[in-house]
DNA sequence: CACCTGACATAAT
DNA sequence: AATTATGCCAGGT
């Protein structure tokens, strides 16, 4: 376990329920200009119990993978946990706008 | 050490 | 709205 995953982890278990926020709002936040780095980190979410990492989604709201896969079985599981949140979603699959959250600045 | 590969983001076509 | 080009950077090889 490296030293940036921690920071990744310990970020998105403070995501609250009901929310998503996107790979580069969590990079920003650890202090990271590569929204592709975290999603590196979370590919293999190494404690799913603890760090909720289907609430973390691209930056226009969009699923781009879950589980290590970005596989439609997947991004529909991954839909699914959200939407057990109470997250809903446009007609293009995408989280709503009011539903990403971001740590104020 | 030098590539290479992405669960990304943004600007320019 | 969709596609392309660039920048990004941690991890693995």
């Amino acid at each position: 376990m490296t030293d940036f995953q921690k920071r990744v982890y310990e970020a998105v278990r403070c995501i609250p329920r009901g929310f998503a926020v996107s790979y580069g709002e969590v990079a920003r936040f650890i202090g990271c200009r590569s929204a592709r780095a975290v999603g590196a980190a979370l590919r293999r979410n190494p404690t799913p119990e603890t760090v909720p990492c289907y609430r973390v989604v691209a930056a226009d709201g969009a699923l781009t993978g879950f589980f290590g896969s970005s596989a439609a079985a997947s991004l529909a599981r991954k839909r699914r946990l959200l939407k057990n949140d109470g997250v809903a979603f446009d007609a293009s699959g995408r989280v709503r706008k009011e539903f990403l959250w971001q740590w104020t600045r």
